[in-house]
Order: structure tokens, then C-alpha cells, then sequence
DNA sequence: CAGTGGTCTAGACCACTTG
DNA sequence: AAGTGGTCTAGACCACTGG
């Protein structure tokens, strides 16, 4: 029997369905597919890597669970993009005044082209000469001001921001980043500290200087795991709440 | 065919292994196994559903992706119970002067048996009769205190808790519920906060009144569902941080 | 209707643990 | 050596989607 069609060449000591699962993470990564389309079917998979379904089952199902890929019954298994509406969701609740939910507008306060500092270039994995994209932004709702953000962006990936009209920008970015620059955000981690409200934050998000602010710092990668977008997102700890559940 | 020996009647709209999944989970809560020993193997259960092993290890595979369930090659499948050293840690980052994470010590510093409020009341589904152990603890490292917990507990389940000698407490109190009270928590739901010192932790954390203080709520419940420990836990903000991955 | 993923079977053999 | 979970097969049939 013969190996099979390995794009990338698979590690034998691992199971059959773990090497499947990171061939396909290859493929998927390499763009073999469109977001949102269907990738090609189990049966497909399954005489492609010379494997029964069960076992191209179990590796999709790998990908389900890490939010790559999901399924739908009668129209095939789809590619994934993080649901990152959510996110903020997950640490500010925000409200309109009649307690709806809402999603808070954004305004590009200010946009440079600059070297960035070590932290940032190191965190993009930039050249020492390379610059970036740096944005101020606020986010508001009912026209207050709720949480400030500082973004920044390696130049070469994102040429098109650094000269969009800042009336251009829209609420959210990630949408412009897919369609202007074509970089797809794959996942991104993020980490919360509590600070106390500088001077900045004050003038900013209406608050007391040294009342307590949730700092959300984030960094965002592509399919292949490479950074491309450091952020820092400041609000006021008053909005801010969170929820685990442990088992 | 017979539909074969569930504990509990199946919900027959359900796949198969979705109701070998809820019985199961029955099982467990009427304590049919010891916890953390061994269950039934996947051959019995097969026989004992009249389903094949496949139907009894996806039915396994979602109790252990929920936490309930962990499996061991070549040992068997355990009743897991949850870890909660690792939760504080997922929120606060304690070291000690050489930089080596430790777990805090404990001390109890009052303890009353009286009516609760209508909020722990109602969220441990006590009667308005009934009265609770409140207890009152710090946590402290190398002697310093670092965060200061406020734990309701409802007498009933927790009669032998009301008499113990305060010297006899320990450092973690799950092992003592279990030991002396024969309680076990299964789960837990905790949600965080951001508050400002009051003068009561101002004293206690030895910080300044106003500055920011992460706290914790906890609600535990035992594997029937049911809540039996309501805790507050308060820690000065700048010994905390959490990092989530968005996929 | 054809095609997709979802459920389920009845095995086989492997890797690991324990006595 | 016996028993456990881990991997894998080669199907069958069901439920849902879309043309």
C-alpha cells in the first residue's frame, strides 16, 4: 500500500489522523481553499490520504475543536475565522441607554508611519529597519468615548493604511485588513491587566485619573501563526466583567 | 432489539450516544463510582447499552472534553474532579521573594453561623429558615496577606465545619469538604470584577484605599448541579492577569 | 434528486498498565 | 499474560441541503 498524498511531509510516529489534521492545517494555511468555502469532502479526503472516513472524521474533528474548521451537515466542512465581534464582548459589556446591547462605533484619531519601538518590532518579528503603521483610535458609543485603542501594523503588509483617508476607516478593522491588504486574521491571544487611568486615559474615557482601567493587550497572527497586528485596548474597569466556567 | 438498561429514561430524539452521555452523567452524580477510581469499561458499557464500543467512546469523548471523564490508556476511565490549585493561578501570579510561584497559606479569621442575605440565600437555594456558615479568610504568602475570601456555605451539608476548632482549618478547603462533609465539588462558575479598595482591604492587602482590586466570585456546585458554596475572593490588581487564545 | 455530513456497527490490531 | 483504552477499517443507513 502506498503512503499517500502528503502535501508536507507527515512525522510516522504520530497517529494517522494527527498527521492528516496538520497536512490539512498546511493546506489550509496555503490557501488551497477560500475562506467560507467547502474544503474538499470526507470521502474525497479519505482516498486522497489513502485512510477510511473514520479516520479523516477524527481529524476534522481536531480542527472543529480548535475553531478551524466547521461543519455543516448536508453542505460540506467550511473554514473558520475567529469570531472576534465577540471578544470584546467577552471582557466590556457594553449597553445603549435602553440596555440593548450594542456594538460601540470607532474614530481614527491618529495615524503614523514610524519605526516602532523594540517591544512591537520584536512582537511583529520586523527588521530593524522596517517601519510600521501606527493608529490612535477611541470607540464610542451614544458619541462617549469608551475605550481607547493603539494599533499597530507592519508597513509591508498593510501599505494600503498608511494612506487611506482616516474617514475611510471603518468600525471594524479586520474587515478592511481582509480587503485591502489581504491578511486574514487566523487567531490571536490576549492578555488583561489592571491599570490605574493615566492623565490620557482621563481626557479620553471621562474617568478619574487613577481609577482602575482594563487594559486588553492583543496580538493577532494569520493562518500561519505569524504575528502581524500588536493592540492594546484601554476601557474603564466599570464596564468591564468576566466569566469561567471550571471543570 | 431492547432498547436496553438506562439508569434514567432516554430522551429517544437524542442520538444514542448523547443518551448513553446523560446516563452516564447520572450514574456518576448518584455516585455509582468512587471518585477518581475506574468505571465500567468500554466492553461492559457496549454490552450493558446494547450499543458498539464506537457509540460508547463518543459518548466518553464528550464527558471528557466536558471535564467530567478522563481516560488512561491501558488503566481505564476516571471520574475526574476538577482542578482548582490551577484556578486562583489563572488569575493571580503569585511568587515568593525567589521568584518561584507558591500557593498561598490560609487563616481563618472569623467564623459565624447565622441567616444569610437574600443573594446567598437564593443562589444556594436555601430555605429562609436555614441558616449558613460564613467564614472569613486570608491568603497569605511568607506571611503577608494577599487576598482576603469571604465563604458562604449552607449548614446542612456543612455541619461539622460550624465546630471545627479554626486552628484545625486548612490551607485548601475542598479536601476538608470532602473529608469531613463528604461534599464534592464538580464544577464551578466564577465571575471577575473590578473594584476599588475599601478601607476593610486597604487594611487587610495593606494597599490604598481607591486602587484598583480584582475580585473573584465563585459558585460551587456538586455533580447533581446543585450550588453549596458561594465565595468572594478580593486581591489587590496588580498580582493579576489572564490570557485567553480567540480561534 | 444527488451529495453532504451525522450516526452507528462489528470487528481488527496496537500501546500501555498491572499483576 | 490479561485487560485496558487508542487507532483504524469498510462499510451501512439517516438527516439535511441544494438544485
Amino acid at each position: 500500500m502506498e503512503a499517500a498524498s502528503f502535501v508536507t511531509k507527515p512525522d510516522d510516529r504520530l497517529p494517522r489522523y494527527q498527521q492528516l489534521r496538520d497536512d490539512l492545517v498546511s493546506r489550509i494555511a496555503a490557501g488551497e481553499w477560500a475562506l467560507e468555502e467547502a474544503i474538499a469532502t470526507e470521502a474525497e479526503l479519505g482516498q486522497f490520504y489513502n485512510v477510511s472516513t473514520g479516520t479523516v472524521r477524527k481529524a476534522i474533528d481536531l480542527l472543529v475543536a480548535d475553531g478551524v474548521l466547521t461543519r455543516s451537515q448536508g453542505k460540506g466542512t467550511f473554514i473558520r475565522r475567529p469570531r472576534f465581534d465577540s471578544s470584546l464582548f467577552r471582557f466590556f459589556r457594553f449597553k445603549s441607554r435602553d440596555g440593548e446591547p450594542v456594538r460601540p462605533t470607532a474614530r481614527v484619531l491618529k495615524r503614523e508611519v514610524v519605526k516602532p519601538g523594540d517591544e512591537i518590532r520584536s512582537t511583529l518579528r520586523m527588521k530593524a529597519s522596517e517601519k510600521a503603521i501606527h493608529l490612535s483610535r477611541v470607540r464610542l458609543i451614544e458619541g462617549q468615548a469608551v475605550l481607547s485603542e493603539e494599533i499597530w501594523l507592519p508597513r509591508a503588509r498593510f501599505e494600503p493604511l498608511a494612506t487611506l483617508p482616516l474617514g475611510d476607516f471603518e468600525d471594524l478593522l479586520y474587515p478592511l485588513y481582509e480587503r485591502l491588504c489581504r491578511q486574514i486574521v487566523a487567531s490571536a491571544t490576549e492578555i488583561l491587566k489592571v491599570e490605574q487611568a493615566t492623565s490620557d486615559d482621563a481626557s479620553l474615557l471621562n474617568v478619574a485619573v487613577g481609577s482602575p482601567v482594563i487594559q486588553v493587550h492583543r496580538v493577532a497572527s494569520d493562518f500561519a501563526g505569524t504575528p502581524f497586528e500588536w493592540r492594546s485596548t484601554r476601557g474603564a474597569a466599570t464596564t468591564f466583567q468576566y466569566q469561567v466556567e471550571i471543570r
